[in-house]
RNA sequence: GCUCCCGUAGUGUAGUGGCCAAUCAUGAGGGCCUCUCGAGCCUUCGACCCGGGUUCAAAUCCCGGCGGGAGCACCA
């Protein structure tokens, strides 16, 4: 048998039973409480990646069965999340429209004796549960727990005294698939549909139904939903209605970094950030502020594939990934952090020369003239390094010496050789600068005069690579990494 | 407590019985190159959770430990 050369793995494993006519019909199922995060990404990537990959249809569906936790703006950003990821979807969906269908399988569950109302007190049914005993409203004759299912939702129930359960096996030894709830009650309108409805259907019968009705042929999530695919099995198995394939990935871990939606809320309510897209969080749009590109997420999340173990995310990795992307197209400028004056004897006149890009010499230089005893600003650091060494290189420019004064020292480059540092520079005419830092704080300084557009990536020459916010009499950009 | 899932370098990843004294990336150390602490080139460090078993041969199969994670919601 002949194997393979071994090689970088550029895209995913085959799906199981990808070869479907028409493509795989695959979707993503977000919980519109607010926009995504790096976390939410993977899924989107990878569902998207598969459906590419086979040609197939990729449905956003918003689960949003749950009136207390959607926050309307949501829809809206996340399809705009989902279109700067690059994530191509081709329906989308909303479960809040679909809750007459939902009430109806309830039915047809109830009717067949594999769903029933439940009356009892919800922490008691929860007991019985663990001692794998059912109650008295399971043992029900249908048609009575059809008159019950009727009731709740005429409302003629209050919130939480009535449930409509669907039945698994409440021996089942797992305790997690024992008979779950799939309608409830709740006095809340919805921010989407108002008060047509007060019973809401719980995630694991609309998720099923959706992704039957919706021809969703498979479905790839995260490992956190492994038991609800058991659960949702039980209404595939009822209906005798054929499943998807299932398949789930690890829990992802991202380090440092705030990323529950709730907590981001909350923080934003009471001041501490900014916004969605403050740097401190792990948003997609805080991340795209940061310079950080898409393709570099969806390549860091195709390196990572979909095996069931879990992954801590590597900051650095992503990085790497970021800077292939970003390195060969930002121009290169002179920023000084910390900046402290130097002024510099020199009686002649020169022009400085340094290249926008090291390695694409066509895209030309940025000058700057000199004529007689002038003026720039180096960091303090450098500086240091100036009294200490009694020597500098202006990159670009020319040497200076230390002494009372400082002084033009010739322009020979090959000083570096003998360990002479060679630094970034701020000429006169320079503008303020703040670059905005992933920890909130900001590195104030000074750039040179720059031609550049707000969103673009250019790289801080022994800084870092910075997206620029704005130009103008001072500049704003956000540290992106090194 | 019960059920399920997982266990290759710091972080990811390749590997499905012999070509593995284990791949690639990232990271860390060193060197070259470059008028950047970026890029590029070279180099070093660093892993198959443990113990049994099957086999001529195990990272790969089996069993048992141990470790990590998830679920057991009228959240998604």
């Amino acid at each position: 048998m002949v194997k393979e050369r071994k090689e970088r793995r550029t895209s995913l494993p085959d799906l199981e039973g990808s070869d479907v006519p028409g493509g795989v019909v695959m979707r993503i199922a977000p919980g519109p409480s607010g926009p995504l995060h790096l976390g939410h990404s993977r899924v989107a990537v990878l569902n998207d990646e598969y459906v590419k990959m086979s040609g197939g249809r990729l449905l956003n569906r918003f689960e949003d069965t749950n009136p207390e936790k959607v926050d309307p703006e949501a829809y809206r950003m996340i399809a705009e999340d989902l279109d700067w990821l690059g994530v191509e979807v081709h329906q989308t969906v909303y479960q809040s429209d679909r809750f007459q269908r939902y009430y109806d399988v309830v039915r047809a569950l109830t009717e067949m004796g594999q769903a029933y109302v439940c009356l009892c007190d919800s922490d008691e049914w929860r007991g019985m549960k663990v001692a794998c005993q059912a109650c008295g409203c399971r043992g029900l004759a249908p048609e009575e727990s059809l008159e019950r299912l009727d009731r709740l939702l005429s409302s003629h129930y209050s919130a939480g005294e009535a449930a409509a359960v669907v039945k698994t096996a409440i021996d089942h030894p797992n305790p997690a698939l024992r008979d779950f709830i799939a309608l409830r009650q709740v006095d809340r309108p919805h921010p989407r549909v108002g008060d047509r409805y007060n019973v809401y259907p719980m995630m694991n019968l609309s998720v099923a139904v959706d992704d039957h009705d919706l021809g969703v042929t498979h479905v790839l999530r995260g490992k956190d939903h492994l038991n609800n695919t058991h659960r949702q099995a039980y209404i595939y198995g009822h209906l005798s209605w054929t499943k998807p394939v299932f398949i789930h990935y690890g829990l992802v871990s991202i380090p440092d970094t705030v990323l529950k939606t709730s907590v981001i809320g909350q923080g934003i309510k009471d001041g501490e950030y900014r916004g969605w897209d403050d740097v401190r969080v792990g948003t997609l749009r805080a991340l795209a502020r940061r310079g950080i590109r898409p393709e570099a997420i969806r390549r860091y999340w195709l390196d990572v594939g979909v095996k069931q173990v879990d992954v801590q995310v590597s900051w650095d990795g992503l990085f790497a990934m970021n800077r292939d992307i970003v390195d060969p197209e930002s121009k290169r400028y002179f920023f000084v952090p910390d900046p402290v004056p130097v002024e510099v004897e020199f009686d002649g006149s020169t022009e400085s020369s340094c290249p926008l890009h090291p390695d694409r010499p066509e895209l030309g230089v940025r000058s700057h003239g000199f004529e007689g005893d002038f003026m720039v600003h180096i960091c303090a650091e450098d500086h240091e390094e100036l009294q200490r060494k009694g020597m500098l290189r202006l990159k670009g420019l020319c040497n200076i010496e230390s002494g009372e004064t400082c002084r033009h020292a010739g322009d020979d480059k090959s000083v570096s050789r003998q360990g002479v540092r060679i630094v970034q520079w701020a000429p006169e005419g320079s503008l303020p600068a703040e670059v905005l830092m992933p920890d909130g704080s900001v590195t104030p300084g000074l750039v040179e005069p720059m031609d550049a557009s707000p969103g673009e990536v250019v790289q801080f020459e022994r800084f870092g690579f910075v997206r620029i916010e704005s130009v103008g009499d001072r500049v704003r950009a956000v540290f992106a990494h090194r």
